[in-house]
DNA sequence: AACGTTTTCGATAGCGCTTTCATCGCATCG
DNA sequence: CGATGCGATGAAAGCGCTATCGAAAACGTT
């Protein structure tokens, strides 16, 4: 590896000239300045971010936090697209992207002591357990943090418009014809709550009856069960004419459940899911759902993060959240 | 930050004692290495990975190197359950995981001098355009790299047994009574190579007509062209009873125009995709497939990449197989 | 008691970089 | 012409850690 030293020797200055030169500060002439830089392309120099994290304090690093039991996790489209549009934000910013975890191989360690560990500038932390005393940690540390889909005090976060998102959907199946719906829900989280809160807001607001026994607690991308309650509320005397899942990739469970009773998704019984996977068009009948704007969310993470770790002083935090769009498939029929 | 020198002067001891002490060296006694370890845990002490890594010259960091331009990447499945597994499994090993591109930030870099900046002691490739100068870079350069579903001269790799897979499939289509067989298969590639090798020698050895019309080159990942080439076939005077899909999740494309052609998926057409991926199981009818051992792959992946590091004399480069298995869903029927 | 051997520890150098401060030449000015 | 200021450069320190080697201490042996 070709250092600071040996453009040094080369150009006949010293180690010093050669850092200020490339990193561009003004008290170095600008003939040996474009000389520096010259020979350090030529010599195909690139700065060791080791030595210099080591100096300044700063890597460059980013760190991501996020659950990987139970084939979530990377699984998991919300957040593989989400990560995917962070990652490319962050890199535009100069940034890279490590994965952060407690207890790197036999190291046992904490979340946090893992970001110390590897000095990371920032993290973001999205699809875990935000109860978990990991996250409080990291929370409750000095390192920079933006959260997904979870808010805590004197932090930043960006947040899906879970609440209008559901809403929306309650007022397109009303306009629909629906009256009888139910609502099969996630795992208890911030999301889900707030999910729930539209939901039941929006039905009270329309004077929609909200049966309790219609309000299920499932599981997040959780097919296999969302397809045992979808037949248990089918199989009630009482039928819902529309069924609200967890989320798009569980919805096909409910799919499922409809069709293997012998009843056809959009006529007899209506569904609505939450996501916009890419799934959802393709399979038939296409899903209406609510799109989240994955890429907004991971670029104005990446954005908020960044300027958290660049200008502190100016940087105040905030909860941002990022609008989605219904998606109006086919797996809500009319109602007369 | 607690550092060494902190606990050396608590301990009344030099820095190098306390290092050797926390690395385990044995020219330090047994009394005062448990006496230093304490008062390091005590003192909440981390290493810094920095200034160990400027030392060492290995940072116990992994670079991943894919392709993430049109959607794909972390998106695909396939990659990120590969990914997951190559992880969790590296991270066992003691490595954390970056990703690895071209220019970072303002910083016009290629995906190799990425490497090089970071200091990463290994590399993976896997999901990338394999003819690209930036893979050929890597390749060529002194950074170990175990490569995926592709090999190089003189570098390992892991590989999915492809031909094999699509082997198996054919006997079993066959079996069905299938003779009329299309093949619609995705980009150029290494991949797409091996398994049209094993259709067309499966084909061949069974005595079955190829038409060269049924074999079509479209896209893996793209439902929207399988779509129009599963019309195309279905199409033309002379039907084939099945079709072989890129993979399992363009294979919902061929779904649909199968279904919006108004015919039945398993009856009067069967369907073979490829993958097996999580939606196989769930559309309906449940897909027939090849499941690819992604976990074992990533696994495989990591110890090697981590042997490669860690063993360099003693180990070999290798190309390595990874078996998948047979998945039989609903969508190829029985042909009398 | 004298010597060799082993164990335990510390001083030191240096990885590659940034940053502070001193130096020095040179133009400017009263 | 000496004082002043300014632009350009370098010497040196140090970030936190590991590795080398020599010193010192403890031990065993004759």
């Amino acid at each position: 590896m070709v250092s600071l030293k040996d453009i040094s020797v080369r150009c006949g200055v010293s180690v010093a000239t050669v850092s200020k030169a490339l990193n561009g500060h003004k008290d170095v002439s600008e003939a040996t300045k474009e000389r520096l830089i010259k020979a350090a392309k030529e010599m195909g120099y690139f700065p060791n971010s080791q030595a210099r994290a080591l100096k300044t304090n700063r890597t460059y690093n980013l760190g991501v936090m996020f659950l990987d039991e139970a084939g979530s996790g990377l699984t998991h489209e919300f957040f593989a697209r989400l990560l995917n549009s962070f990652k490319i934000e962050a890199e535009g910013a100069g940034y890279d992207i490590t994965f952060i975890n407690r207890d790197m191989g036999s190291r046992k360690m904490t979340t946090y002591e893992h970001c110390k560990y590897r000095n990371v500038d920032g993290v973001i932390i999205a699809c875990t357990d935000f109860s978990s005393s990991d996250v409080y940690e990291v929370i409750n540390g000095d390192i920079p943090v933006v959260t997904i889909d979870h808010t805590f005090e004197m932090r930043s976060s960006v947040l899906s418009n879970n609440e209008q998102g559901i809403e929306e959907l309650v007022d397109y199946t009303y306009s629909m014809g629906h009256k009888k719906i139910a609502y099969i829900q996630g795992n208890r989280s911030a999301v889900a709550e707030k999910r729930l809160k539209g939901f039941l807001q929006s039905m009270s607001s329309k004077g929609l009856e909200i049966k309790s026994d219609w309000i299920i607690t499932a599981e997040y991308h959780n097919p296999e069960l969302t397809y045992k309650y979808t037949r248990q509320l089918l199989e009630g005397s009482d039928r819902p004419t529309c069924i609200f899942m967890p989320d798009d990739y569980s919805a096909i469970g409910g799919y499922n459940a409809i069709k293997d009773m012998g009843l056809i998704i959009g006529k007899d019984v209506s569904v609505v899911g939450y996501d916009g996977i890419a799934y959802a068009t393709l399979v038939s009948p296409k899903l209406t759902t609510y799109a989240q704007d994955t890429e907004k969310i991971g670029v104005a993470a990446a954005r908020k993060l960044v300027a958290l770790i660049e200008e502190p002083q100016t940087t105040f935090h905030e909860v941002i959240t990022i609008g989605g769009s219904l998606v109006k498939g086919e797996s809500v029929g009319k109602i007369n």
